[in-house]
DNA sequence: CCGTATCCTCTGGGATACTG
DNA sequence: CAGTATCCCAGAGGATACGG
C-alpha cells in the first residue's frame, strides 16, 4: 500500500461488478471490514473518549502509520470525522459517526463474549493445575 | 505455519510475561481474534449450520489450505469443535461449543449494524445521484 | 470428502526519520 | 502534535497437486 496508494479493505462500497458470477465470496462488507486488524480496537477506543491521535497510537500501540492508514480508512467509510482545530500546537480530534456509534452494540457484545470466554477459559486451566491460584496466563483484558 | 507450525492469532491465552511492562499494547485477546480475517464469516457460517468443510469453503471461498487453518485454530481456542464421522466416504461436521454459540450475539449485532449501515449509505447515494434509482453498488451482504 | 504439502506472491505493518 | 515518507521483511493466504 505505501507503494501504491495506500488501502485496506475494500472500502465498504464495491461490487466486484454487475455481471459478474453470482460470487458469495468476498464475504458482507461489513465482516471484512470488523475483520480487519486494528479497527475494532480503534472503534473501541474511539466509543471510550480517546480522540486524540498520539492518545489512541500510545494505548493501543499502534505505529502511526498504520494508525493514520486506519483512521483514514474509517473516514472513508463515513464511520468516524477528523476535526482539524487550527491552532498551535495542532489538535486534531477524531469523533465516530452516526454510523460508528451504532457499533457500541457489536462492541459491547465483543466485551460481554470476552468477559464469559475468559471465564470458560480460567475453569479449564482451573481444572488442570492446583490450588486456588490461577496460572499466570489467561487473563482477558479488555481494551 | 505450513512452514512452522501456522498459527493465526495469539491463542486467546498468552500475557507477555508477569513481570514485563504494563504493556496495554496487544489489545484484547477478543479483538485480537475477531479482528483476525475469515474468523468472523467462518463463525457465522456456523452458526448457520454449515458444519461441512467444503460446504464452508465453498461459500466463503476460501482456499482449503486457510480454511484449514483457521478451524484449527478454532478448536484450540475451544470455539468449534471437529467430529469426525469415520465412514465412507469421509464425514466431518465442524460445531460451535457453548463458547462458540455464545458469539451469536455478537454476529448478531454486526449483521444489525451492516443493514443500518447500509441504510445510511444507500441515502447517502442516492443523495448525491438523482432518480430513484440505486447506483450500481453499496450492497451490502450478509453473509 | 477432507485435508496436508509446497511453492510463491503480495502486502500488512513495524521501525525509523523527517516535516508543518 | 499529527501525520507522511521510506525501507523492508515476516507472514497471510491463493494456486495447485497430492494422500488417506
Amino acid at each position: 500500500m505505501v507503494h501504491s496508494g495506500e488501502q485496506a479493505a475494500p472500502t465498504l462500497h464495491d461490487l466486484p461488478e454487475a455481471g459478474a458470477e453470482p460470487d458469495h465470496s468476498d464475504g458482507s462488507a461489513a465482516y471484512q471490514f470488523l475483520g480487519t486488524r486494528w479497527n475494532l480496537q480503534i472503534i473501541s477506543a474511539l466509543l471510550d473518549g480517546y480522540t486524540r491521535f498520539t492518545e489512541i497510537a500510545l494505548l493501543l500501540n499502534l505505529n502511526s502509520r498504520t494508525l493514520a492508514e486506519r483512521l483514514k480508512h474509517l473516514e472513508l467509510e463515513g464511520i468516524a470525522v477528523r476535526r482539524g482545530h487550527n491552532q498551535i500546537p495542532v489538535r486534531v480530534e477524531y469523533e465516530l459517526t452516526a454510523k460508528g456509534q451504532a457499533l457500541r452494540e457489536v462492541v459491547s457484545e465483543i466485551r460481554k463474549w470476552a468477559l464469559q470466554a475468559d471465564g470458560q477459559t480460567a475453569m479449564e486451566v482451573i481444572g488442570e493445575t492446583n490450588g486456588g491460584r490461577y496460572a499466570e496466563h489467561d487473563i482477558l483484558r479488555i481494551r
